[in-house]
RNA sequence: GCGACAUUGGUGAAGUGGUUAACACACUGGUUUGUGGCACCAGUAUGCGUGAGUUCGAUUCUCACAUGUCGCCCCA
């Protein structure tokens, strides 16, 4: 038996890592003041439809789709926006007096891809969503989230790229003039292209097969079909981009793979040399259709998506490494006779606050210490037929190698003072 | 969906068309029955990804499949 291509399983200083690395999300939320969203794994497959888009890989060809015993088409959740989306619709959250509503998730995602560096076909993203305000200081706010995660982790090299597609009326402008553009040229694209021509133009952007071609170069540029109040949205994220001091480019390639995004869209990169495609940590933008699209009441909504396997093999590359490693106490037996007096104690001792383990097989002596190395507790408690007889519990202190006889009634106090030096 | 390379024990690995598949590390026990990290000795069974084929004989050669690693596409 084994695990499922494209899987992993997570232990040792892996499970180390992460742990600390969702503190970091859950206390930074917290600092933003957003609310913690969890959606089912599973929705019905014509959510991630019209959700997502009917145009885009993601839906097309890399779901899990099933079937349940009652014959319902789900789908296992490809992305995180769809169903917090629809989540905020059926519970109505629109209706709160408090707008915006803003919210995180995190969890795992699943896509039927060919796996590679960064990539799995289970994965898990932390993501944010906010409804219910179309100003651009939310996008920078928005922006600004991974960019203090990825500060805070202590990750350098961290590139953000913003770009805009405009509002409905300025994207509907510049498709339409995108695709006279290529009308002529059509049949010198790749085929990827000639599909995207048809379904979705501004795919043919970020195309790589076609990138180095003369009529890419010369395409029409979206940022010259904003109209007014899209360039001024696009204006005002910049400045508060600068006021945020979050340093960042304008990028006209970026147009996202997923259909429902409006005006911001943007990535944060790690600048990492090894990292081939895989370098895009983090993306998202606004999307103030969705909401509508899933049947709710026109509402904005702009968010991210960030994944984890990317942030941990960014973190990997870049040597950074966050390992607690804190057993306070080792306790052992010599003989069966003392096991009780151990397991009083380490009971005692746990509901005091220090972490503790113990030996459980009744290893010899010298099995317990070499133990002892491997774990590196703070303090070994060795339980003999004295300790049980007298009350007196023999404490070596294993950093400084100090060995004391201590009463019970004292052994607390004790181990704080000794903590404390 | 396309492509490249890989798969030997608990781990890192060497290796060969034919007797017991190196070596190292790790682990367990002992020398040392209440004080470890060193040293020495001993032990760790049924291990060459799976299935076919070629062959007198395959871990080694061929094919298929699976998985892994890495690209492409796409995405986080």
């Amino acid at each position: 038996m084994q695990k499922p291509k494209g899987t992993y399983d997570v232990y040792g200083d892996l499970g180390k890592q992460i742990q600390y690395i969702e503190k970091v999300i859950g206390a930074m939320m917290e600092k933003y003041h957003y609310e913690y969203v969890r959606t089912p794994i599973f929705e019905s497959k014509e959510l991630f439809h019209r959700g997502v888009g009917d145009s885009s890989d993601i839906v097309t060809k890399e779901t899990y789709d099933f079937q349940d015993r009652a014959g319902r088409e789900m789908t296992l959740r490809p992305e995180g926006t769809a169903g917090v989306v629809r989540s905020f619709i059926e519970n109505k959250l629109y209706g709160r007096a408090t707008l915006p509503v803003k919210t995180w998730y995190y969890g795992p995602m699943f896509r039927y891809e060919r796996p590679q560096a960064g990539r799995y076909r289970e994965f898990y993203q932390f993501g944010v969503e906010v409804f219910g305000s179309n100003d651009p200081l939310i996008d920078a706010e928005i922006i600004s989230i991974p960019v203090n995660i990825y500060r805070f982790l202590g990750l350098k090299g961290i590139k953000v790229k913003i770009n805009s597609l405009g509002d409905e009326e300025s994207r509907t402008a510049y498709k339409k003039a995108l695709k006279e553009y290529f009308k002529p040229y059509v049949n010198e694209l790749c085929e990827d292209c000639k599909v995207r021509f048809e379904k979705n133009p501004l795919r043919m952007l970020d195309c790589k097969v076609d990138h180095e071609k003369e009529i890419m170069k010369n395409a029409p540029t979206i940022l010259s079909y904003l109209n007014k109040e899209s360039e001024e949205h696009f204006k005002h994220l910049q400045d508060y981009l600068k006021a945020m001091e979050i340093p960042f480019e304008v990028d006209e390639t970026i147009v996202r793979g997923l259909d429902y995004y409006t005006h911001t869209v943007f990535e944060v990169e790690a600048d990492i040399k090894e990292f081939g495609s895989q370098k895009v940590l983090c993306g998202g933008g606004r999307y103030n259709q969705l909401v509508e699209t899933l049947g709710g009441p026109s509402t904005c909504g702009v968010g991210f998506a960030m994944g984890m396997e990317r942030l941990l093999s960014a973190l990997e590359k870049e040597n950074i490494t966050f390992k607690e490693e804190s057993l306070d106490c080792y306790l052992f037996a010599l003989s069966e006779n003392e096991k009780e007096y151990v397991a009083y104690l380490s009971n005692l001792l746990r509901m005091n606050g220090f972490s503790v383990t113990m030996d459980y097989n009744q290893k010899s002596f010298k099995a317990n210490f070499k133990q002892v190395e491997r774990l590196n507790p703070k303090f070994v408690l060795i339980i003999g037929e004295e300790e049980v007889k007298d009350k007196k519990i023999t404490i070596k202190n294993n950093h400084t190698k100090k060995e004391e006889k201590i009463k019970e009634e004292h052994l607390i106090e004790y181990l704080d003072e000794e903590i404390e030096m």
